[in-house]
DNA sequence: CTGTTAGCGCTTTCAC
DNA sequence: GTGAAAGCGCTAACAG
């Protein structure tokens, strides 16, 4: 049966078989057209039929407009499976993101999906849910797949990069962005946290804050410890004191973001504003200052980080950095395309914008 | 070279050629560790190597252990890709949504994937961003993709469902959930649209209002229609008149939803109160309602649909009908993989509850 | 310009 | 209990 191009099919009008070898069925799904469906149709080979499909240049131009025809009268769809087997490369793209509820990491996903798609990728999500193993599990889960590239966003909670280090050696191409491994020398997109957090606490201090805190994030992130920089650096430049009892950090949790702003509040010299290192914790930080009807934003000035939708909406407003993230989300993209070209360890940085609503609208 | 398993491999140690044929390397990734690499390190065939690690009965004790423990160590995974060429099956679903940049269907897609992934299915996200065009070329390319099933919110505009028929066609497992087809029969899981509207309503009528409005969706889709059904019956159980100006339909964009909003507002004789076929769409008119300085809920009772996290945050709060969007996707889930067990039709309903907030408590 | 052949990694008969 | 062979759908080297 083999080398002889002969072929069976049951599903298919055309069909001749010499060598009555039993094919298993089962319980399988019937099969689609094949390349091979075509070639019987048309009684030529199938690799003439490949080519044409390819689009190569030796080949008749009657032939090829023959087959052609055939496939889209057949509707005839390539197998990426037989693609993807044959050379090692299946055209999906793993994303790894720690959540999708809030605004930051859907609107990622879009973004990248965009130019993903463009360029005939596919995308396979996965999230994990803020867990280390979670991670890991994904990492594997995505390697298994084989994919032909990553996007990740990593975990609070990740120290350990090893399965990271594993994807690297098999050479597979990795960005990072927002939560990225800076001890891992790969390329990456993040935005200028430090600029943005160093912009934001100077707003306060203009509009006369002087007993700033903030509520940071885990320091185990890169994005955390650079808004804190810009934090600490923009008290500094205005010599104000860094008082250690204003830093709280948490783990990105929204019940933790509450406890560590209660935390706050109930200082004996309580902070007259906050900064925070994302929006969610500064919606939950707002929520309690109301409940306990503190004066937004003449008692509290608030300060957010990312532009999330609901600061807009809520009341008063919430003043924000702006990060643009559609666009983080396309620049990743873009450049995990460019590595698949060529491996490169760029990083790229995108601006932020400070966005002041009445959170901290102390004057005018 | 065939049927005598002998083998050729650039990576590996243990390799051994004699007709050294040209094999293409090219620019290909250096490949895994395939069932191959085990057979020969241990001098044995691939059947039987694929047999131990299959978990076959017929099998000598010694032989697995010693394939299973060298599996182990040199971290061998399956390659997914064969499997699927050989068995026409990925264990991939497709998830086909509207859009992800609101509450629900992320979450929904976070429930469904739990069940999923425990059940050895990894997703495939896609979205059609409200677009009938993204949607046919998203389920084309799916299809092509060859998942195992789907999981499809329709789009607002989707009025053929001629790429659906299709997949049936292919006698893919295809659920719908939220936006379904009514006159496709097929499995669903929706939640009790109706109901909830209704309750939704006669709760504005018990709160004293009047003259309630319905900023519906589309008449296109099914959730708009039973919504609607919900407060025309809601209105005439209490004798409530009919005014056809107090309905106005939206395509779920939140411009159209602002456009829509003024008209109402705009009427001679303005509602009391505005039932919103979604909570999005709520939150614009509350936003305009603020800002034309309409007291809310004195002036403007307000009740939305899906209890998105934004409506307990907003001010003055948002009532709304809470949909148990996680299982949601649990279910839809479940109801795919019962599915591609045994084909059924069954549609599950789930139940919703109101969830009274101060944007309709008007008496005490 | 076209056909033959081999092989991607795996499972599954069919023999022994 | 184990090996040989065939084949899933496709591409590409080689030969004519």
């Amino acid at each position: 049966m083999r080398g002889k191009q002969r072929y069976y099919c049951k599903s298919c009008d055309f069909h001749f078989t010499i060598n009555e070898t039993a094919v298993p069925q089962e319980n399988r799904r019937p099969h689609e057209v094949t390349i091979m469906d075509l070639a019987q149709q048309l009684g030529i080979s199938k690799s003439t039929v490949s080519r044409a499909l390819r689009g190569h240049a030796d080949i008749h131009e009657g032939t090829r407009k023959m087959i052609l025809d055939l496939a889209q009268e057949l509707d005839y769809q390539p197998n990426p499976l037989a693609n993807a087997l044959l050379k090692r490369q299946t055209n999906i793209v793993g994303i790894l993101v720690p959540e999708f509820r809030h605004y930051f990491f859907p609107t990622f996903i879009m973004g990248a999906q965009e130019v993903l798609s463009k360029a005939g990728y596919n995308v396979m999500i996965c999230q994990s849910d803020e867990s280390y193993e979670t991670e890991v599990a994904n990492v594997k889960a995505l390697l298994r797949s084989r994919v032909d590239g990553l996007l990740v966003s990593i975990t609070a909670k990740t120290d350990n990069f090893d399965h990271f280090r594993t994807v690297m050696q098999k050479e597979i191409p990795l960005v990072f962005f927002n939560r990225v491994c800076p001890e891992l020398d790969t390329p990456q997109v993040i935005i200028d946290d430090y600029s943005g957090a160093f912009q934001a606490v100077e707003h306060l201090i203009e509009q006369g804050y002087r007993r700033i805190a903030h509520l940071a994030g885990p320091v185990t992130l890169q994005v955390s410890r650079l808004r804190l920089q810009g934090y600490v650096d923009a008290l500094q430049k205005h010599q104000l004191p860094l008082d250690q009892d204003l830093i709280v950090y948490h783990d990105l949790t929204e019940e933790h973001a509450r406890i560590c702003t209660r935390q706050l509040l109930d200082l004996p010299q309580p902070p007259d504003a906050i900064f925070a290192v994302n929006d969610p914790c500064a919606i939950e930080i707002m929520l309690i200052a109301k409940e306990r009807g503190i004066n937004i934003p003449q008692d509290l000035g608030i300060v957010g980080f990312s532009n999330d939708p609901i600061s807009a909406i809520i009341e008063p407003s919430l003043t924000t950095v702006e990060q643009p993230v559609w666009k983080i989300g396309e620049e990743s993209a873009r450049l995990l395309l460019e590595q698949m070209e060529q491996p490169t360890v760029e990083k790229r940085m995108l601006a932020t914008r400070l966005i002041v609503r009445k959170s901290s609208m102390r004057k005018g």
